[in-house]
DNA sequence: GTCGCTTGTGCAATCGTTAGCACAGAAATT
DNA sequence: AATTTCTGTGCTAACGATTGCACAAGCGAC
């Protein structure tokens, strides 16, 4: 017959055409107003140049079909795709748990969407390397100690920001993080006006600067302060490599037994305080423990933390308004930031409190003023 | 000059094209092999028409450009974005911070990524629900209570295939869970034969299935031996709530007070301990408490919790595969499916063992095996 | 020596969205 | 009244990848 008229000459499209009927396009938007896509396009995106009759109906018929702009198919045109790579360090801390919370919904509230490339201790994996190009991502928080030098210069070489958050940046990319030599110095200060001279450090994982910054801050404001140097003991990043360590203290003699100990990370100082007291030991009787991160659980029967509270809402909000000021800034625009954010003291009862009932007056760390 | 010479009309787009040099596309690797962009698609997809020549220098060209296939362009000729999306139940239940490890893990084992579109208590916004087309991911796996059926409509509408992990579907899509009426058994069937008669049961959020069907399970088969009726104390999803509840059995004059208690989750039940002992009861000794999940630091001391432990890396396997599976199936191809899996009882310390040395020979429930 | 078959490539359309430019008609200016 | 502004819209070319079809060789067979 006609031939001539048959340019459609891919029936299986047509009729994954009629079958998609279901997802609403600009295209199958602009048939059923009569006007061109771009014309649904630019009313849809409030363009002032639509005239506002056009733009109601359009939006009206948007509504009515449901429709939803195609993000992948945009990313495609304005090389954004909304998606913020994540890397989540070990989730056996709590901390990361609450972390996690608060980068899914404070994110959601900037418009972005969370691509999850990494939980869990453990470098991250090449495939998962690639899965960020892949996807496009436009910028990558990272909380994990283990982001391989590779994965950095990937980024580096793709312009995708970059921002750590409890860690420092080694390599590019900005970082925010709570004030780890602050909060150590302030607890440090707290059990040293206790009256406690002997203390001791359960060190974290030896790759985390925070736990180093920790240890350090701990050790040397001790030292400036004329005490000992903290006795060191090894731990880790989970209640089991506090509880370790907390047996190794147990099983000193007593007279070389530290009589205050602070633990780089609440979870650990959790393991301690279980360990010391299946030791039949007493806390903060024999021996006061103090954390730091502000974990939920740490806060509640049997620890009691006497912690510094991480700001973690914060950090997590400032992470990602500089992760968002990179990525509108394009490349390399913003330089390297580095956030530091105060904690904030939480005397709980594991530790003996200082003789003066005026809390660290006078004392050379400066009181922790609330967050922020 | 000569105008009809100057067809690159967007010198904006041009340098676009310049910057992104850095990024290999089809397109620059055509041009650089000297071949159509078809011959480089379908070389880098092993094409075997293509000839292994051709093959060999297009993968090596490739290599060296770092080459790495856009996902979203394709995904919009395939119509599959390789991502699956995530609403994760309340994080601050550890249960579900190790899940999310394995879902990271096995997804992308599975050449998947995850989009977290939720994490922690309450329903999901609306902003989320339309990111979950928006980004066309593929499926979704569910962990929490709380999807709104608006969102479960949605995927239906949509045919996003739904797959429930740890609940049961309500609307549709399929479901991996836990067999929680026979781990709640299992529980009762130890509480009995240790000889205990006054029991309860610290239930969970009214709204989870697994809460409720862990508390029936449990309730009737200890009806069916002709148990009393245990005690009902009202918990939550958290350490907090189950501290609560704790608090109010402690409160109970001793006649009253029942000498065992089945919290509904491990979270629950360690706060539950915590509560008692605070109470001055002891833990196993006046008081037996086994809870059900499994998590890691309820294995530890001081809790070393009497459990039912979650096949967690099965269950998520097989709902990952159920997913794939729906997703292959095209349409609502795959029939909803429920899957059960067994879990494995774990002995503790925190309730007393049954007189008999032989552990759960003749009772009713059947002594668990090894999960799968 | 042409026919038909296989094998290897290229062309062009398509997915859904955006944006540069052209262009129509109305309003404002000379 | 004729020309210059605006205002709205439409056309079309991208973005990067995939794929149906067309087409050019190469080769054995009649």
């Amino acid at each position: 017959m006609d031939d001539a008229d048959t340019p459609p000459r891919r029936p299986a499209r047509a009729a994954g055409a009629r079958a998609g009927s279901g997802r609403a396009t600009i295209a199958s938007l602009a048939q059923r107003a009569g006007v061109a896509a771009s014309t649904v396009s630019r009313a849809l995106r409030d363009d002032a140049r639509i005239s506002p009759e056009v733009r109601a109906r359009i939006a009206a018929l948007a509504a009515e079909a449901g429709y939803t702009p195609d993000i992948l198919a945009r990313t495609l045109v304005l090389g954004r795709s909304g998606l913020i790579g994540l890397v989540l360090g070990p989730v056996e801390n709590p901390f990361y748990a609450e972390l996690l919370q608060q980068a899914v919904r404070l994110a959601a509230a900037r418009g972005c969407r969370l691509l999850l490339l990494h939980a869990g201790p453990g470098p991250i994996e090449d495939a998962t390397t690639e899965a960020l190009l892949q996807y496009r991502v436009d910028g990558c928080l990272v909380t994990s100690a283990e982001l391989s030098s590779k994965a950095a210069a990937i980024c580096a070489a793709n312009n995708v920001p970059l921002v750590m958050i409890n860690r420092v940046a080694r390599e590019h990319g900005s970082a925010v993080s709570c004030d780890n030599r602050a909060g150590a110095e302030a607890l440090a200060g707290l059990l040293l006006q206790a009256g406690h001279r002997r203390l001791a450090v359960v060190t974290g994982n030896a790759a985390t600067s925070t736990g180093r910054e920790r240890a350090e801050g701990f050790c040397q404001f001790v030292a400036a302060a004329g005490g000992d140097l903290p006795l060191l003991v090894t731990g880790g990043a989970s209640h089991a490599a506090g509880f370790a360590a907390g047996q190794r203290i147990a099983a000193l003699p007593a007279a070389e037994r530290p009589d205050a100990i602070f633990a780089v990370a609440d979870i650990l100082a959790m393991g301690v305080i279980d360990a010391l007291r299946e030791a039949g030991l007493t806390v903060p009787g024999d021996v006061s423990v103090v954390g730091m991160d502000g974990i939920a659980l740490a806060d509640r029967p049997p620890y009691r933390l006497t912690t510094v509270v991480q700001p973690l809402e914060v950090m997590v909000a400032r992470g990602l308004d500089l992760l968002l000021a990179g990525i509108e800034g394009g490349a390399g625009a913003a330089p390297q930031e580095r956030v530091l954010l105060r904690g904030r003291l939480r005397l709980g009862a594991s530790c003996r409190l200082p003789e003066s009932s005026l809390p660290l007056i006078g004392s050379t760390a400066q009181a922790l003023p609330a967050a922020e």
